[in-house]
Parts: structure tokens; sequence; C-alpha cells
DNA sequence: ATCTTAATTTCGGCA
DNA sequence: TGCCGAAGTTAAGAT
């Protein structure tokens, strides 16, 4: 990886086009040719980047540019969309290129996958008397994350989120609308549930008569036994 | 900003938990107290990062972190929502800080709004014959992105996305089904239009009877008149 | 300030 | 390989 601090102006041609107007910035050039440009501030995206795979071409400025000021030309091109960044040296304030080898990658926990296996296995937070039929039910339209009976013995279809979006309801309103065409379970209820409800999905969601559930993470991880961890 | 390649281990713990082992990584510290990890390779976004607006804790490790090699830890923790980040340093190979400034920011040009107003400008390219009503015309559920009236002079809401997703056809028959209540302007057709149209998303709009329109930006450029640019 | 929508989204899983 | 959905999404615009 080669990091340069450099005063700059940079300029993206592909899918849209784009401009960075001249200022001191951080380039970073990994080992697969990706670039990015960062400034001092804002988040984790950089002001402007090209994907891999790419190849970079430094040139020579032609006379018009070297009279601007531009001591070199980075030309970054990508191998597959065509899309281009140029990158206009001016000057370069750091330059330095470090060896950094694989990275064994990042390891996460707490993910919508969690949510659904953790609260399959404590199907009791959906209310007493719940029993698990399974996760992941397969229907024509796609799986639907849990299906479960509640105290009644009646169906209910389980939608998990971890942001509960007005996108989630008509998800398993299509889902739950399929299902109670199948007589041998209809009727079947429907409950959205996600870490986080927004107030315009819970009102459709309500409106509908489906039920609204917040997920705990660190509760459900409390009540995980020896067994749930298993799997 | 400061930049350190460095041996480092990092876990996080906020919304999800993460962990990333020990391996030779570059961390930018940005002036605002956030921070990026990144390694050698894979896109834009970071292994893992911290948002501002945050501060860093450079602190001693304790013994046992010590005899592990561990000779720094860096605690960022997000001073508005607890989340944390943990960087135990083992071996730094490079450390140098930099005096960015600000940076004049990123001027875009072919994003969704330069969709909307080429095509409106050029409304032909929806169909011989098809005039203008207005861009951003108003519902009670929000703005139709254009209204225009076909060669027989039927009206015809128009949606357009820069990808043509499942979503937008959804927005879509909410408006037209709103608009079709309205006796004076109905009936309403509709087209639906993108640069890129899934094919899911293509079967759904016209399963509706919604045409789907692709739109080439480039052509929309070269059509576009000297009186377009002033807008 | 809060909410909605777009994004050069990126990233991972599965068919 | 292509399609689909989630993301610690982030970021910009509107209410």
């Amino acid at each position: 990886m080669r990091l340069v601090v450099a005063t700059c102006s940079v300029d993206y041609a592909g899918r849209l086009t784009a401009h960075l107007p001249r200022a001191m910035r951080t380039i970073m050039i990994k080992g697969d040719g990706s670039v990015l440009i960062h400034s001092d501030g804002g988040s984790y995206k950089p002001l402007n980047w090209m994907s891999p795979p790419c190849v970079i071409d430094f040139s020579e400025p032609d006379d018009d540019l070297k009279a601007a000021g531009v001591r070199e030309l980075w030309r970054v091109t990508n191998t597959k969309t065509a899309d281009m960044l140029v990158i206009s040296v001016l000057e370069i304030h750091h330059d330095s290129t470090h060896e950094l080898g694989d990275d064994p990658g990042l390891i996460k926990d707490g993910v919508e996958s969690d949510l659904q296996r953790l609260s399959a296995a404590q199907i009791e937070v959906y209310g007493e008397g719940f029993s698990l039929i399974r996760r992941e039910y397969p229907t024509a339209i796609g799986p639907v994350d849990i299906l479960a009976r509640d105290a009644a013995n009646t169906v209910v279809a389980i939608e998990i989120k971890r942001r509960g979006d007005i996108d989630g309801v008509e998800q398993l309103t299509r889902y739950l609308e399929l299902l109670n065409r199948d007589p041998m379970i209809s009727p079947v209820s429907g409950i959205f549930a996600a870490q986080e409800i927004k107030p315009q999905a819970r009102t459709l969601a309500e409106d509908r008569g489906i039920r609204c559930v917040i997920l705990d993470l660190e509760e459900l991880r409390g009540g995980e036994t020896d067994h749930d961890r298993l799997f």
C-alpha cells in the first residue's frame, strides 16, 4: 500500500462525472491498484475513489497543465467498466509504501441472521405459549423468516429486520396474503419484529392487523442457553 | 490527519460486535477524531471504523495484554451513540501527521436529479407526441417525478430512478392509484424509467401495465440544448 | 431536528 | 456469474 499526501485536483468520469477542486488530500493506493482519496473529515467514504480491478498510469502532464502547476498526472482506469479517475498532482507532501500482507478479515456478530437464530430459539419472546414450526419457511415468493404457532394454535408468520421499515411491512403483507390462500394453515396472523421500528412502519403494520415486536439483542443474548450456542 | 501503519487487532462493540485478528493494517485518524482501518485490498469501505463525533483515548495496556505483545491501547468512543472501538497496537511501522485543511468538496453531475431534468427537457424520449405537464408534480403522498401527456392526450406519470428496483415500481403504483382517483386527470398511465432496470422490477411493472424505459445518460446529454443548460 | 430517499452505494449469499 | 437483499450502510435534501 502506498500512502501519499498531496495537493491535487481530481476528475472522475464513469457512471457519473465528478470533480474535486485543488486541495491537499490523502491518496491511498492499495495493492490491487484501487485508489481512495480522503479529506481530513467526513466519514469512512472517500471523496472519490476507484474500485478494483484497475490499473494506474503515471504520466507527465502536457505543457498547459505544467504551466498550471501540475507535476504528475495519475490516470486510474477500471479494467472492467471503463470508468476513469484522473488525479492531477501539484505537490507531494508525503509518500511512503508499505507491505501489509493478506488480512484475515472481519468477524461479525449481531446481524439480522443472528436476530433470527436467537429469537427462534427463544420463540416465547413473541408471546406466551408460542411454539416454533420452522425458520426460513419456504413459499413461492421467498422464505418467511419464522413460522410459529401462538397459544391458540393459530399459525403466525414472523418477519425479522434489524431496522423495521415500511418495506418490511409490505414484504410480510405479501407473505400473509399468500399463506392465507392455503386452507391447510389459514388463518395466518403476522408479527413484524425488529431492533427498531419506524413510526410509519408501525402505523402501517398495525393498520393491517400485524403486531409489532421490538427485539432486544442484549436480552436475546442473555437468554441464550448453552444448547443454543451450538447452532 | 494521522497515518499509522501498524500490526494490530481490533474490537468493535456497538450496533453489532466485530473483531479483527492480529495483522498489519493502515489506520487513518482524521481531524475530527474519526478512525478508519484499512487493509491492502477490498474497496473503499474500511474493515472497521468509527464515525464522528468521537474521541480517542491512548492508554497503556494492562500486564496481561503487555505479555501478549500489546504496546498501546487506543480506545475510540463515539460521544453520541456509546459505540466503542478498541485498537490493540502491537507494533508501529509508520506514523506521520499532516495538516490538510478544509476540502472544497465534490461536484457531481449525472445523478438522478440530472436524469429527471434532462429527460423532462427532452420529453419525447418517452414517446412521440409527448408533452410535459410538470416536474415534481405534488400529490398527498409525495411528488411524482414527471407528469406528462402522451400523443393521445392521456396523462402519464413517470417515475425516474438511476437503478430500477422493485421498490420504485411499488412507489409508482401508489402514485397511479392516487392519481386515478382524481376524475379531472383520470385515466393516468405509468412509465418506469431508469438507467438500468432489474428483471424482477420489469416483470412486476409490465404485469401492472406500466411501461419501462431505459434512459441513456450520454444520449440525454447529447440532446441537451444550450437552453436546457441554463437550468 | 427529524425523516425520507439516493448512492460511482458495497458486501455477502445463493442459485 | 448474476441476481437479490442487508448494511455498524452513509449522505444529501426536504419537512
